[in-house]
DNA sequence: ATGAAAGCGCTAACAA
DNA sequence: TTGTTAGCGCTTTCAT
């Protein structure tokens, strides 16, 4: 039926105390969980709104007390990557308890749109933001933290700007990468990597050239870059396999570039099929039997969800800086014994 | 440095009237972008404006104007299930554009959280909903939807209740899979089904049993539900490979369902592996080589938000039922050939 | 094109 | 324990 949406009246405070036949303010009190309300009263005000159907305006609440309104805000790249939506339903999971509400919003790795969601954000007066950031430089959100928004940099840390952050330990996991490939026999290895920018490749990178540098030089020219997502990732495996000498191991930058090369990889016959090794732990990797060197991403967006609300709390607290390690995840994909290692089972 | 949280002024819009020497509600008019300000006292209160870093006050806009908050309410059941984040991703798509926010909530498919929620977004003046409910009778949903906020259910329709919605043709996803398998010659065809409860559940039942009852009847022995995650689906797929007669092949209920089955799976040998078919198309789906029947989710998303946003400008439109087709896509998983067809490639 | 006054619904201080 | 009085920061009339 259309008119389910007449405008219905909303019920007002006042109503409610009207009804109940106390003041506003005690009304106020009961609804709000003051202290000092009778048995009575509070029994009574509570059946009143009840009756009345009455939610409390938040917008009037947070206007009067001057608080901030009691949500989040999440600022990530694209939450079809199962990273970020790992992260965000870890946020979620640690907040709601708290009373407090996530608003997602995607930067699709925009330093512009970034912006512009910041400052909508600030404007609902979002009380503190957990950011995985696509700026090279963060002294703008100074102007956030002077109005007492806590923001904590999530994967990529804070460039220009003390504030709290949660990272991976990545040079960590780009030694664990090459050096698992280089035990088992690899020299010619091959990356693929994401935007170049990223402080997170960038990281990954010189996590594999402190290991591969001095003994399997030639990853250097096996070195593909700017792969994003799926397609891109894709093509540049193919250009790799086409090499008059193919990397023997490939090791992919994120779960989107690992995806993209196993596409590319599923259409190839067995023998050319090379060792892979994937940055980040999507669920599917170990049905695939793909090995990993991954962190633990749930915990990243505790952490940061518990870090945003420390400083809530306490705003002189010292600046925190979490780094989570990584960890090997070895798995058929780069198991010994050459072409007889088939991480896709293509027929 | 601590001392970035000390609280900052915030600034009013008083005080960018002031310092651009206009009045209070001309300030307001020029950053609203209203008509009837000159280009002179525009550029004035922008100046003074970004001068003073200021922001409107969200919940102060609200109350005086009495609209709604430009955001709309996501409630799912856990968006590390990809369905559920590329839900959000296209919602949250289709309403930033329209200057709309997105915030997501997880009822954990639990009833009490749902109406939790809703009351929390209610009282936050979110402007629509896009629920995905755990709900057996919407009956309640009649108050929100009283008070003028569009409610949009998603993937499970709206029982007991006028609104509008967007669902797959379930019973089509039901045929088309076990059509698929009964054309590869299957007659020992197993469902590992979602709860019970759910519709969706229901309608692919139905849909397999319009084929496969005279078909092959004995698929009801084959029957096994309430897997809802990997752990589970896992469990109840070991079961039904120890039978004395096992299935020959696995009809997957959803993606989790799916990933338990192959996760199942993957540790056995070639000879006892089932034709698997799931319904959701998970992105790994292709690079594994499994079948599946699926529809498209970001159509899904895309809708809500449109029904949404089109009821709030006109809330005497008719009610809307969107119905999406599935489609199968077959691959290697249950391609003809017995154990050959390995969909996981395990050695 | 601009301004003055009123008030959105609520909470904060104070008083009783 | 309860009520009264002021606003919170903004948008609305309605003037000018």
């Amino acid at each position: 039926m259309q008119d389910a949406y007449e405008n219905a009246p909303r019920v007002t405070l006042a109503q409610v105390a009207e009804r109940a036949g106390v003041s506003l303010k005690t009304a106020s009190r009961a609804l709000g969980g003051e202290q000092y309300v009778s048995d009575e009263t509070l029994a009574n005000v509570l059946a009143a709104a009840t009756a009345l159907g009455y939610r409390r305006n938040a917008a009037a609440s947070l206007l009067a007390s001057g608080h901030l309104a009691e949500s989040i805000g999440l600022i990530g790249g694209d939450f079809t990557n199962p990273f970020y939506s790992a992260l965000a339903q870890s946020v979620e999971d640690e907040i709601r308890d708290q009373g407090m509400h996530l608003s997602v919003a995607t930067s699709w790795e925009s330093a512009e749109r970034e912006r512009r969601i910041v400052d909508d954000l600030a404007s609902r007066q979002t009380k503190a933001l957990v950011v995985v950031s696509a700026m090279s430089e963060h002294a703008e959100y100074a102007r956030v933290q002077a109005r007492g928004v806590p923001v904590v940099f999530v994967d990529r840390p804070a460039i220009g700007l003390e504030a709290d952050s949660v990272v991976f330990d990545n040079r960590m996991g780009g030694r664990l990468a090459a050096q698992h490939l280089l035990d088992n026999g690899h020299t010619r290895i091959a990356f693929v990597g994401d935007y170049v920018w990223l402080p997170t490749y960038r990281e990954r990178l010189e996590g594999m050239a402190a290991v591969l540098d001095g003994a399997a030089p030639s990853w250097r020219e096996l070195l593909r870059v700017d792969a994003h997502d799926v397609a891109s990732s894709r093509e540049l495996t193919r250009e790799l396999l086409s090499l008059a000498e193919p990397p023997t191991a490939i090791v992919a930058g994120n779960n989107r570039i690992l995806l993209g090369v196993l596409d590319e990889l599923s259409g190839r016959s067995q023998g050319d099929i090379p060792a892979v090794i994937g940055i980040d732990e999507p669920e599917w990797a170990r049905v695939m039997g793909i090995s990993t060197v991954a962190g633990d991403v749930e915990a990243v967006g505790r952490h940061a969800a518990r870090l945003a609300l420390a400083r809530l709390s306490d705003r002189a607290r010292p600046v925190e800086h979490v780094v989570l390690p990584m960890r090997l995840v070895p798995r058929r994909s780069t198991a010994k014994g050459g072409s007889e290692s088939d991480p896709l089972g293509a027929e």
